[in-house]
Formats: structure tokens, sequence, C-alpha cells
DNA sequence: AGATTTATGAGGTACGCACCTCATTTCGCG
DNA sequence: CGCGAAATGAGGTGCGTACCTCATAAATCT
């Protein structure tokens, strides 16, 4: 009736106690034989372990890292915001998460953070960055120290990186593109790309996204070559303001990164708000307020929450060496309009 | 440095174990004054009950139920997967899921179930169905006798259910709307509207919500009065046939309810696949395909995964007198393009 | 003040599991 | 066959909590 328990094992596998655990949590000094009889007894009994029982008892507490970049990114923030609250409800599963910052663009700050990491105190990391040759160096580090390291947000393919937690950059640009399209209900015409560099692997996936739909769905819809802000609200405003000068038959705007609030007000400025579809990626204060003002028709993002949790059971998973469930870890390309903007908080 | 216990409690309150135990329990016998003492230790301490040791400890387990309707309505399979599969790991909580069936549209059986819970042998109830007075008795019933109950999918706040937990339709019915008009991209022209049936309250929930924002933002757009399918695709081909025939300007479908299939089938017949947009409500293996096929434009549609937890966790809160995290059970509205369908299971 | 009720303390057992020690059995091998 | 090594058993302790009993202390009433 109730789930059989370790002593449920011993007993029908006809071994002691002592055996179990040793089988159980890959002890050795057990036989071969004996080995896959208690694993019979398991897999007859249907055993499944009562991580709660066994956490209380092993008395381990993990502690996570998650290194996020510095500055003034709302995503940044909201992320971290996201990744402290998950964090307060895996205390019950022993888990500590400390969110460490390092100085934006700084790979070697950032390497030489990851460096100090120990695997006596450090159970495992989260990383937040775009791929460099020193961040590369420093993962492979970690690894060889025996640290887990899951890609946070941004994956990190050319590395040992156990894990990405994220969605999938292309398909989000391919959402994009589809309502863009459908929303621009145009046959022809021209659509602004705005993103804050070219060089993040994420603007190039979700471009490469945007195109692939665009190119084989609106085929009349020109999208032109991706402008850069680096950053700056300034730079953002000269360059659109010098596209829209030239294009002369644009119907929407594409940004692939931030810079929403810049956008709004420079349109603003030379009256054309409204007058473009503009869809954005990622849902934080600034673009839930672009959306409810209508500076925003559309935002492509994913669940923080979902991905905070899923960055911690992926973590506590490779800390254990257990494996992923996969399914479960799969994040949604979510579309978020004014009319289906979740509430705050 | 670690997490306070019970015992840190005791010391710092100057109590006995016992006392405390009294106090987190809530267990009679302990003076005001010294229930508050106990309350500030935990304050000062930041003490959290370790939920793990306290269930294992309680050896309390919780039997839940789920009474969904019977038929072939592939949301309710799918909602029932999803439940069984969210029961599986809610194992390692102690608590058991059983999915009861009852007769559709029979809510005199359905009542009869409800009359047979016993505390001692469920610890709560999560029930999908249309609001009737012989429910909204049964409800009564079930809390009179201290059992929880909860409204799955379609809430019944007529009732005395504790909680819903399931998407807002209105907002739905909202989103879809957006969805139509821009999709559309017409300045005038007609929606035709399809439901089983005008009873359900989702159904008119979603029309209402459909009709505000179409009103709203595409006043040259008009929604046709809703026809009615009773859960039939005879019905629902001869409907959309006849109103197809005298409506002359449609620029769009919006599926209130089930009947997707049939509606391909039907516009397929008439050679007019593809000449509308076609918006319908709740992921389904069929919803899914006909996304895939291009029937359908976009898919309005909750996470039954996510229900299917929070449904668990809300039970679960309810059985222990405990609050709810209002914010974390939130389901959000989702859209579902075919560029955005998540990977299937 | 004495009797009675009410609060509190002390201490134990159990939950399912991890992990330890030490004795005993079994195995492999020369 | 005998020996050392490897495998296994028996039994204990502790994790943080629930829940129980019984004794004792404190408050309350007459």
């Amino acid at each position: 009736m109730s789930r059989p328990t370790v002593n449920d094992i011993a007993r029908e596998a006809g071994v002691s106690l002592a055996t179990v655990d040793r089988v159980l949590n890959a002890r050795p000094g057990v036989r071969a034989k004996t080995v896959s009889a208690v694993q019979d007894a398991v897999a007859r009994l249907g055993y499944v372990r009562d991580m709660a029982a066994a956490n209380l008892a092993r008395q381990r507490r993990y502690r996570m890292v998650a290194a996020l970049p510095d500055g003034d990114s709302q995503f940044v923030e909201t992320l971290a915001e996201a990744l402290t609250e998950a964090a307060q409800s895996a205390v019950t599963a022993r888990m500590e998460l400390e969110i460490t910052r390092y100085p934006a663009e700084d790979a070697h700050a950032l390497a030489a953070l990851l460096g100090r990491m120990a695997p006596q105190d450090v159970a495992g990391v989260a990383v937040m960055a775009p791929e460099t040759p020193v961040l590369r160096d420093a993962i492979r580090g970690l690894k060889s120290k025996g640290i887990p390291v899951i890609a946070l947000a941004s994956d990190l393919p050319s590395t040992e990186r156990d894990h990405f937690v994220g969605i999938d950059s292309r398909a989000a640009g391919r959402t994009a593109a589809v309502l863009m399209g459908r929303f621009a209900g145009a046959a022809s015409g021209q659509i602004l790309a705005v993103a804050q560099s070219m060089q993040l692997r994420d603007a190039i996936e979700r471009r490469r996204g945007f195109d692939e739909v665009m190119l084989a769905d609106f085929p009349g819809l020109e999208v032109l070559p991706t402008l850069e802000t680096h950053g700056s609200d300034a730079t953002l405003r000269a360059v659109v303001t010098e596209a829209l000068r030239h294009a002369r038959d644009v119907r929407g705007i594409y940004l692939l990164g931030a810079g929403h609030r810049a956008l709004a007000a420079t349109l603003a400025d030379l009256g054309l708000t409204g007058r473009f579809v503009v869809i954005g990626h990622e849902l934080t204060p600034h673009t839930r307020r672009a959306l409810l003002a209508g500076h925003i028709d559309a935002i492509i993002t994913q669940n923080l929450g979902h991905l905070a949790r899923s960055t911690l059971r992926v973590l506590r998973a490779k800390a254990d060496h257990a494996p992923i469930d996969e399914a479960q870890e799969q994040l949604r390309v979510e579309i978020v309009l004014r009319e289906n903007l979740p509430p705050d908080q």
C-alpha cells in the first residue's frame, strides 16, 4: 500500500540493510551479483528513494552560485529577482543561492571569480556571460575541479557547460517574425532591426530566426541590416532617426535587445508613435510599461520564474549526478501582448 | 550559520521543546504569553519549519481526488495526463491523487460522488464541472465536513470553493480578440464565433472578453452571434456552412470551445481552407496538429503542467490550512503559434 | 491556605534514510 | 586446503520534526 522503504528492499533482495545502502549509494565493496539482486528488488517493488528523508539524513547543504553581469540591465535585474525568489523556496531542499555580480564585459574578472571557487564550498555555478576564450578556460577549470556549470539565459555551446537553461533564441526570433509579418499586414515594406551589438550570440540567433521566417512567409517585407546601439540611448536615437529618413516604407521595428525606452522617446519626438509595429524581447518593468502604453505591440519572452526554478533544479541534479527531466526543463517561447500581460508579481 | 531548529527556538524562548511543538502545531494548553514568547523567538531567529522533516515525522498521507467529466474531450484527457504526471512527482510530498470520472452533464452523479467522500480518507478535492445548484450543495456538504474544494479549469464562483485554479477566461477571450483583429488585418468584415454551448461559463466569459476588445479596438469587424454545436461535428458542419452562405465578408472564425477537427474538415470540403483567420482555445494533440497543418492560426491556452502542479500545491496548502502564494499560482494566458509551439512532451 | 485546574517540562519513539564500526562469512587463489 | 582479501551482516547514531505520556510546577478558585 504505502511506498516501499529500504527495509522492504533488503527483505525482498535477501540481503542486509547495509548492503542495500551500499548499492543505493554506489559505495564500493559489493559483488556484481549482489548489486543486481538489489537492483532487481528495487525494480520489482518500485522503490523510489524518499529524497526528503535522504537529504535530511545526508545533512548536506548545496551552496550554488549564480554569476551575473553588473550594470543597469533591467533583464538582469529581473532575472536576479527571480533567482532570489526561487532560492527562497529552495531552502527546504537544502539549497542556497548566492548571486554574484561581475563587471560586465570583463571576462577576466569573471574568470578570476570562477577560478576562486572550490568544490568544498560551491556545489554548482550558473553563469550568464558572453562566450569568450577566457571564460571557456575558466569553465574548463571548474569542471576539472568537479564543479558543475550551467549557462544561464545565453548559451555557451562551445564550452564544457553541463547544461543550458533558457529559451532557444532562434525560435524566439522566428516567433517575433510571425507576429511582425502578421501584425504589419502589408504585402510590402521594410522592417528595421535594432540591436545592442551583433557580437552577442543571442542577437545573432534571434536575427537568424527572424530572417528565416520573414524570407519564407513574408517575402514582400524587407528586413534592413541590423542597427547597432552599443547600449547607448543617444546612438539608438541617431541610427534610428537616420534609418527612418532613408527608408521610406518602414512597417515595423524589431528590437533584438534592450532600448525600448529610447526607441519610444525617439519615435515620440519624430511624431511617429504608433506608426510602426514594434516587437521586442524580454518582459521587464520597462517593456511591461511600454506594452501598456502601446509603444510596443508584442514581447517575446521567457518566464523568468521558471528559468530560475529550472536553474536550481538542474544545478541540484548536476551536483547529485542525477538525471535531468529534459521535458520539465524546457522553457517556452512566450508571447506577451497587452491583453495577456501577467499581473505584476 | 545553519538554519535554526525547534531546539534553538526552545532555547531562545526559554521554554521546553514540548511547548515549542505545541505552539508551532497550534495545540492547546499554552498560555497566550508563552505563545507569543515562542513566536517572538521564531521571528527573531528566522525559523522556518523543515517541511521535509515535518512530513517525515507526521507520517501523514494526503489523498486528493480530482473529479473530471467523462467523455472524449481532448482537453480533459490532456488535463488528466498532466494531473497524473504532476501527482507522480508529488509522492515525495506524501500526496496521492486519484482521478475520478463522472458522467458528463450528470450533476447528480457528481454530487453523489462528492457526497460519499469522508474527511478521514480524502484530504482535498478538485472539481471540474459546470456550475449547478446540485453541485453547489454538494460542495457545501464537503466544506461542512472540513474537506477543501477547489475549482479546476472552470470556476465555480457562486459556490464555497476554496480556490480556483485556471486562467481567466475573459482575459483569454480578450487575447483571442487582439490576435483576431490584428491577424485579420482588415478594416471591416465579419467574424464567426463557434461554441459547443453558450451555457458554459467559460464560453460566456471568453465571448465577453472577445467582444470587449473587438468593439473597442476593431470596430469595423462584426462578430456574429455565437453558433452552437452542442458537441456534434455534424451540427458544426451544418451551422458553419449555413453561416458562411449568409455572411459574405467573413474574415475570421473564433472557436470558443472544441471542434477544431470538424471545422477544418468543413472548410476543406467547402474549399475555403486558409481563407480565414482561425483562432481557438486550449492546446491539445488535435489543436497542435491543426496548428502545424496551418488550419489554426493561433491557440490561446494555459499550461496544463502548471495547472496540475498548482492544483496539487493549492490542495495541499488548503489541507494544511497553510497560506497560498497567490503569485506563484497565477496561470498565464499563453499564446501559441506554429513558431512557438512547445515540443511534444 | 488548600484543592483543583491548567501549563509546562522531561523524555521517549518514530519517520526513511545515510553513514559508521566491527564482527563474521564467503570467495578467490596459490 | 588454507590463507588473506573481499563481501556482507548486525547494530548503532543522527538528521529535524511530530506526537505521546507522565510528572511537576504554576496559576486559579473557593
